[in-house]
DNA sequence: TTGTAAGCGTTATCAC
DNA sequence: GTGATAACGCTTACAA
């Protein structure tokens, strides 16, 4: 078989089969089937069906200064809440007609940047964006503008944008008086590098906030940053945490997200420490598995894992509707979505 | 603050800004420095640094008939193990220049069609697909019209794609005299639907050969089809498949893959069935989460449990460089590439 | 070394 | 109802 030059055929192609002008073919193709008659419209049809002809929406997007492509900058595409907020934000773009363009920026703020600008100048109709940085003049400018874009979970704060987001405080606070409830004295909270992620920060204000309203006086050395891909950094964190329990009290540990929790779980294992008797466990599920299979993780591990459940889909699937409410209406104010975070108590920290 | 028109600069400007045409401008965006004297160069750099010209990729690509986007295809986004796909895919496109433009097809072929047109219509210059369904009709028709096509992980049968995916069948029988060596002697596979599903096609039969180079008369009878999301479904198959155990023997479940895998683990955990003891439990690892923290799942649940890994992420980027590079070069004659995998024991098959 | 001008495949503004 | 024709923002012969 020759090497066919395989000429695109367009819509002059149409248009000169069809014995009509190119005009004509462009607005049967938008659909302005009042302003031809019922021959002509049937006679194009015909010759679309029969010549595999498909617009071309770059010629298209370069007219009309329109792509209806839309960006999502994710942080980290390949972690399962990214993965359910990315399904959520695919499902509604995919039934409004518009195609989402995925971008992974792996947590860097230059690359985010990087990101944007590539995005842009693809001609992005609008940006949803998982932000890598808490401070972000570049998305701000960009905002300012008038440029489309809304935020999803990570909040930058110094800005007004719209975004979608959950409760991160709540849901600590929550675990604080459940914790204590049951009787555990020692509480610490167990994460990864915070500052610049505006989630983790949340939820260790809230536990800083809740360690002090128990009257705890320097609840900062329960904070226990460690490294999430070496396991010594881990189960050393947790061990001195356990070393310090003052006698008589039993202590937990709150994970700042779900990775964090399960290598808390994978140390305390290791450690050979039982589960809730000499440590309580529990922290947030961002996974959102329900969807998924008749299970979830924390009813599955170690006979069960106090948790609250964040809602990535859901979160995705409303920033996707906010970010389309803002294309179509640039002008409409500023809002602000809280999706809220359930509790759901289980075996690991029941003491009593 | 009014409503600014916010007019797009272009090549015009630019060209106006700096005294020359835009032709020269032109060269300059493509590195043509050669093209032009030191002054021009530096004259034109000088504006654009001061202008915040971003040139339009739309125009481009109309001009030049490439976009450098390619197309992502994925059954279903929100899996860990697409996700991992998805991720490593993502860092050599982005490594090389490229724009990945992910979809989500929710695992339906029609879907998978609609999307694809539309991404044609988006001039992407190659498509990667993880498909829904393994016949495939107009995947065919695209790949034998010269346009770049790269199949990942799924395979379609009548025809010879480009593709990178693993040997799905050798882990099976791995496993399998892994589990009679260990001495179960009644081997079943719990599965979804898989018939249109060539991966689990793949399992299925291997398990089906493996049995029958054992000895077992009707292994169709211990193929275990669940509804994934449907509790009772999975714990009914699996009661009447250990019930049917000889007397005598242990018998042991094979997940197809690690939704199933989980999901049989549920099952026995609420049977209150012990592992390895009463039932022995394996299957593929399909979730690559050792880049995220330091424990991996099957070491942390129910005291380890036997799997084989699959290399999502491997799969992914060597998808992409082979997307590439038949991008590159449309002549070059078809790939095959099998990823291994490695079968790892744990403590959930160790009978003796 | 630089400029002119045609053209990529559409849409939109006029006319007729 | 329909058709010319001028954009949209670039690239690229071909000239100069």
């Amino acid at each position: 078989m020759p090497q066919q030059p395989n000429k695109r055929v367009t819509i002059n192609d149409i248009a000169n089969m069809a014995g009509v002008s190119k005009a004509t073919v462009s607005r049967y193709l938008n659909g302005k089937y009042n302003l031809m008659s019922a021959e002509t419209r049937q006679r194009i049809e015909t010759v679309i069906a029969f010549s595999h002809y498909r617009p071309s929406a770059t010629a298209r997007s370069l007219k009309t200064q329109r792509s209806n492509l839309v960006g999502v900058v994710i942080a980290d595409i390949a972690s399962p809440f990214s993965a359910a907020l990315v399904k959520g934000a695919d499902s509604v773009f995919g039934g409004e007609g518009y195609i989402p363009v995925f971008v992974d920026t792996d947590d860097s703020p230059d690359r985010e940047e990087a990101s944007i600008r590539s995005l842009l100048a693809h001609q992005v109709d609008g940006l949803l964006v998982n932000t890598a940085a808490m401070h972000n003049p570049y998305l701000i400018d960009l905002a300012n503008s008038g440029f489309p874009v809304v935020l999803c979970d990570r909040e930058i704060r110094d800005f007004n944008f719209d975004i979608v987001t959950a409760d991160y405080k709540k849901p600590i606070h929550d675990l604080f008086d459940h914790l204590t409830g049951q009787g555990y004295g020692h509480i610490g909270i167990c994460t990864q590098e915070y500052r610049r992620n505006s989630v983790r920060t949340d939820r260790v204000d809230a536990f800083l906030d809740a360690s002090r309203r128990l009257g705890v006086k320097r609840p900062e050395e329960n904070v226990l940053v460690v490294k999430i891909n070496d396991a010594k950094s881990v189960s050393g964190a947790i061990r001195r945490f356990i070393d310090r329990t003052p006698k008589g009290t039993v202590p937990a540990i709150i994970g700042v997200n779900t990775v964090t929790l399960m290598s808390s779980y994978y140390a305390l294992w290791k450690m050979g420490l039982s589960i809730p008797g000499e440590v309580g466990l529990c922290g947030p599920d961002d996974w959102d598995w329900s969807r998924h299979a008749a299970w979830d993780w924390p009813e599955v591990i170690g006979g069960g894992i106090t948790t609250f459940k964040t809602k990535p889909t859901q979160l995705g699937a409303q920033a996707a509707w906010m970010l389309i409410r803002r294309i179509n209406n640039p002008n409409a104010s500023k809002q602000r979505v809280l999706i809220p975070a359930e509790l759901t108590t289980r075996a690991s920290t029941m003491l009593s």
